[in-house]
DNA sequence: TATTGTTATACTCTATAACTATA
DNA sequence: TATAGTTATAGAGTATAACAATA
């Protein structure tokens, strides 16, 4: 059974109210990038070498996009200046990705403008309710 | 006082499960939207025009983009059958979208498709706590 | 043979700027 | 003058297919 089958209560509830949630995260992340001049693509690939220095094809595996994507997507963050490609010492094919110097220094800065945005959204909340949020979004999320 | 100048403990924990969150939601939607032939962008555009029936400028102010971004998108969805333009009665420059009757039976479609997408998700939680979680995201959303 | 990465190509998404028509 | 919508243009993101180098 799906739930095409079904009326289905809170379910649609939850769905849509995740949805929306999200909707306007990626509103908010955008916001933030295009004040760095980033892609919203490339303020995630950002995040991802942020302790991490992954092959293309792991990129490629982390963020769901082709190889072929990460190439275009890598040679313009290289180009600013924000990443650099080293040859894999113990695979030949294999070509490294990582933060430059000054990328280190902006995600930080980043992650803390994504926090300011952030809060008006949730200033509703008490302290209380923010924990229990935090909890429930990583109980399912850790699935 | 910015979330740069202090540790902010729980804070940078909700800001990250929310991201987190909204990058997986993203996924799924991509991907649901995909499998019907559809970008994330035309799958939030048949939300929208769900139970409305908006102007071009409309549509600009909801999605946050651009009145010429709309052109192109509502172009390539017309040229699907999934929206038809209409001259707004009331305002000789206004143009009215809406959704075609065969649009109309895509959507629940795609609204199911999403709810079994996000059901491995949610499915770790109890009922108590899905109700929770809509409860919190609805009260933090509203704002 | 299989995998890694790049390139070529094509299409969608997006914004800016210039334009027409209506208010 | 101001607003609604379109078009032209340019750049980013994306996938598919073909390719070279390495395993």
């Amino acid at each position: 059974m799906t739930s095409t089958d079904r009326a289905d209560g809170h379910l649609s509830e939850l769905r849509d109210a995740l949805v929306r949630m999200s909707f306007t995260l990626m509103a908010v992340l955008t916001e933030v990038a295009a004040e760095h001049d980033l892609s919203l693509t490339q303020l995630r690939v950002l995040g991802i070498l942020r302790d991490r220095e992954p092959t293309m094809a792991d990129l490629a595996t982390f963020t769901g996009l082709e190889r072929s994507t990460i190439s275009g997507l890598i040679d313009r963050a290289a180009q600013r200046g924000l990443v650099t490609r080293t040859a894999d010492p113990h695979d030949g094919r294999s070509v490294r990705v990582g933060l430059t110097e000054s990328a280190h220094r902006l995600v930080p800065e980043i992650t803390a403008a994504i926090s300011d945005r952030i809060t008006p959204l949730t200033g509703r909340l008490s302290i209380g309710e923010q924990k229990r949020l935090i909890a429930l979004l990583t109980k399912a999320l850790d699935s």
